[in-house]
DNA sequence: CGTCCAGTTGACACCAATCAATAGAGGTGG
DNA sequence: CCACCTCTATTGATTGGTGTCAACTGGACG
């Protein structure tokens, strides 16, 4: 979920023109605004530029599920069936914003056809969703086989490297605008059970969650506890043996 | 996953010319062999034409998490990000065959090149990528907020949609080649757990799995249950308004 | 000053993991 | 043919992690 800022860099010139002519508009939304809904034909997508946004789906029981975060620079609302302009894809989840945003708006339509004709968009298309995939995958293995303590660490972690924060030397303090509540949905944890890990790796001098900003104070320990390797993030590359 | 029966159906004569000139080889594999290795260079994808297998991966504490189950037609282990051909990339999990099986293996880099060349192969691609992303993304909503009754059913419905059994009138039954530890480890479930819930469904007679066969007692009671919607499974079109 | 929302804490219940043991099926070798 | 092994399925007893329900706090805001 990374066109502008990251696979952007794969286009060429042109074929980074052909993405500038699909924008439709530029646009803010305020906080908690939907910008696509379940069920509803895909008509657009999103780059994010500015602000928090997630994707999330709701059962009957009431529980919410949250499946991504999308922070500034990521590309929102693209399925990839729209491969086949002839067809409306239905959207599986729902995505809304989180703070206030801005966005711009691009139509599917007109990106579907620039994909048979600008073959370096399509594959810079199919980077992201392998990135998107990998962080899926990542998240599966969350919440299948880790505990509230590993899940947790292992969301503040990934925050932090999408973020930028990464790099060895970099700082460890990050703005979060996301409430317990939103985190608990993401982390398929109840916001009671959440607060208390949090607690518990507050005092275990791991990590320092406060309403707004996020202190990672002994990262070495938050990737051994939450086993976490960045590689799916990054895409990282490899000689050829 | 479904390249050559399914997405298959959307390429050109032309395109799928293209597509037979990068098979490399058929070959046979025995159940429990393995196809890829985490952190390995990608270097070639499968069209797994008979038998299952799973993309998995361990935890330092031993617990296996199961990502994908892979059904004959599916396609294997191809990382989108191939699309730049110039990098080689890095599984981030293994795979594994189940039963004996076999593939077709396609040259990764040559499939890299024939992409920039098909805008229709490409698009293929990504339509592959967006299914196998709803699945994901459906089996996250599984493994947060369902109950483990909940995810068993799901687990099944989807299987028996996956496998054709779909469609009104079809049959309930199919085969199945995965033991209970397979099943488990998708669902985040331990073997004994798993082995409890399969009985309450048994005794509600909603399920029946039995070893190497699975019977769909009351799909509707099922599909309540676990608030099952195949929508993710088909990319159904819809006309837009 | 009241309302609302996010965060926090406590008590309790329950779902699912763990540990343990048994049984059956299939394969292998004596 | 039988003894033995392994793998899968099954069941029981117990523990523990996490959810649920409830109450309280504090800040933001009108």
């Amino acid at each position: 979920m990374v066109l502008p800022g990251r696979a952007g860099g794969r286009l060429t010139p042109e074929e980074r023109g052909i993405l500038a002519t699909l924008i439709v508009q530029q646009r803010s939304y305020e906080g908690n605004a939907s910008l696509v809904s379940r069920g509803q034909p895909s008509i657009r997508a999103f780059i994010l530029h500015k602000g928090w946004a997630c994707a999330h789906r709701s059962l009957p029981s009431g529980a919410r599920q949250i499946l991504s975060v999308y922070v500034p620079g990521d590309l929102i609302g693209y399925p990839a069936a729209q491969a086949f302009p002839s067809e409306a894809v239905l959207h599986g989840h729902n995505v809304s914003t989180i703070t206030d945003t801005e966005v711009s708006e691009i139509g599917i339509d007109r990106l579907s056809c620039a994909l048979a004709l600008a073959p370096g968009l399509a594959r810079a298309m199919l980077w992201d969703h392998a990135r998107a995939n990998a962080m899926l995958e990542e998240r599966l293995i969350n919440l299948g086989r880790r505990s509230a303590r590993e899940r947790t660490a292992h969301f503040f972690l990934e925050l932090s490297v999408r973020l930028g924060n990464g790099a060895a030397g970099h700082s460890d303090f990050y703005e979060c605008p996301l409430s317990q509540y939103i985190v608990a949905d993401a982390l398929g944890l109840s916001a009671e059970h959440l607060n208390r890990v949090l607690k518990q790796l507050r005092l275990a001098r791991l990590l320092q969650v406060r309403s707004g900003s996020v202190e990672i104070l002994d990262r070495d320990g938050l990737v051994r506890l939450a086993d976490f390797d960045s590689g799916y993030l990054s895409q990282q590359t490899a000689a050829v043996a």
